[in-house]
DNA sequence: GTGAAAGCGCTAACAC
DNA sequence: GTGTTAGCGCTTTCAC
């Protein structure tokens, strides 16, 4: 079986409390006694056990951060933001996929009931306001990258509404009035704020609202190519394409190449996230860019002041946005 | 604090083996005592704290998934295969991303040694055989997607030499004869099993070896765009060229296309792998795909077996390719 | 069918 | 500065 403190006290000569003290470096130990046991920890190749230390201390210092899909360079790179600032104060991340289930996200929150881990962080969550409030009542949860209306939570997002404001006054500076928005049905903040902040930016431009200009599906490839092809049969086409994200806006260039529109050219498209994708793509794709590594180290932060405190911050962060231009609009 | 299985005991007026059994589904005990257990259960709203639980069976039923980053649909695919079959028999799988380091491998590998989890999957590992060889001596510990020459241990892969082969084959039967080959410098197997294939291939097609139509660097994505400027500047360009990845194929594409050249006319581009940008990309990408799903299922399911048995299956396991022809080779 | 009790490996309160 | 010991929440052996 496995080598414990008790092996390692014994090895050492001393008691499984001093073997402890060495371990969680408290001051109240001699040199002598300490230099001892670590070489019997070295000696025996010793390592604590977690689950031992973690039943007794009631924490394991590990957050879980559920996502819909991994597959998504926006949450790789958040995670990595998340874990960056974790390592530094000792915690770890751990991640789970809910491929956009609530099943698999509640399946997975068990690791909270179960005392797994200490706090989740959901990124793009499709828990319901009621639902993660009752949770965040009883645990230390956080939504990143996508608020919840009605969720008293903390949590750590761009402004939506203004950086879709400012994507649209881009695409308006460029000269386009014609500008078409692809966006979702979904009950998240982001879609319906970000439509908010077309509309504005419209607005503000004297532009006039066009329903056959709004296309609403879900967050799947498809629907670009989808919402892209409506567009292409109205007698009266768009210029300009604002989509809410950039895989949408990939596969609407896609519609485009294939019909023979020429991107950048013919249509400007604009997505949103600013996935890597985008460089690669050809054309590259005009975006907005969510600063992943700040939100990640923002949340986690908060959320293990949460975990350490009595009182809880349940504020809505928001982060700085960037619009960046490249040649699916013609830069 | 949190409500125990003493408190369920309590309320449910029994003891708490009592409660133990109903939990663990044991069928020792009364339909009387399981009913009003389960019912103080729901009203004391109830989950078992899986530290004590692990602590007392030594076990976690929790398998670590380590991978050099997370921004790459191969491995994303795998930890879904790793995890369908996971939940099937009642684990789970949490990942970690080592960004290519073996530092953080090691890290990483600790919730191992501190009993955190009870069994790893290394993908595209950068540790070297002896390492990995004692490693496996004391953890159950599998390689994934990448094996390792001289480690002994479990892994799960394509036969990377075949597939190449097959790969440059198709060029060879799309007419092609001046075919070039972007490799990397790395010691992994796939690297240069890839690389003997694609010789073999050329030899067995009666084509003569050209070293300047061979690029050795790394698997980072500038790499593509560096080696096709290479192959550009030769007298006599490659018509075909073959890269170890997707990412260098794309990436390669991507400065064909800025420097004017037809890519599936001009110059025919494969890549390995099968991540989803090889259909988003313009042109669609022609490679090899690896069968994500079916490995993460067969390496968990023999590491799972490994973790439940003294003897342990160090064997090597072959899964089948595929070669899928796409736009960037002019289909 | 059920309960009492030992013990998994660890930390921390307490005594010295 | 150090050791003894209780106990974190759970499972399981043993006795009844």
């Amino acid at each position: 079986m496995s080598v414990t403190i008790k092996d390692v006290a014994r090895e050492a000569g001393v008691s499984v409390a001093t073997v402890s003290r060495v371990l969680n470096g408290s001051c109240n130990v001699s040199e002598d006694s300490a230099k001892r046991v670590n070489e019997a920890i070295e000696k025996l190749n010793y390592s604590p056990n977690f689950l031992g230390r973690n039943l007794r201390k009631c924490e394991t210092n590990v957050i879980l951060c559920i996502m819909p899909t991994s597959e998504h360079s926006l949450y790789s790179k958040i995670v990595m933001g998340m874990q960056s600032y974790a390592a530094k104060v000792g915690y770890d991340i751990i991640t789970a996929v809910s491929y956009g289930t609530t099943a698999a996200e509640i399946r997975q929150l068990s690791m909270l009931f179960n005392k797994t881990v200490d706090g989740a962080v959901l990124l793009g969550t499709q828990l319901d306001a009621e639902t993660i409030n009752n949770l965040a009542e009883n645990y230390n949860i956080a939504l990143c990258c996508e608020g919840i209306t009605g969720a008293d939570v903390l949590t750590v997002a761009v402004d939506d509404e203004q950086a879709a404001y400012d994507a649209v006054t881009a695409l308006v500076r460029k000269g386009k009035r014609k500008i078409a928005f692809i966006g979702t049905n979904s009950s998240a903040i982001s879609s319906t704020a970000r439509e908010n902040g077309y509309k504005r930016a419209l607005a503000d431009s004297g532009i006039a609202l066009r329903e056959d200009y709004i296309f609403r599906g879900t967050y799947d490839y498809e629907c670009g190519a989808q919402a892209f092809e409506e567009f292409s049969a109205l007698e009266d086409k768009p210029e300009a394409i604002f989509a809410v994200s950039d895989l949408l806006a990939i596969s609407a260039i896609h519609k485009a190449v294939d019909m023979g529109v020429k991107v950048g050219e013919d249509v400007a498209v604009m997505g949103f996230d600013n996935i890597s994708m985008c460089e690669m793509m050809l054309p590259t794709v005009s975006t907005v860019e969510q600063p992943c590594g700040k939100m990640g180290e923002l949340v986690v932060a908060k959320l293990i002041e949460n975990i350490n405190s009595s009182v809880k911050d349940s504020k809505y962060y928001t982060v700085e946005h960037k619009v960046i231009l490249r040649q699916s609009t013609g830069d």
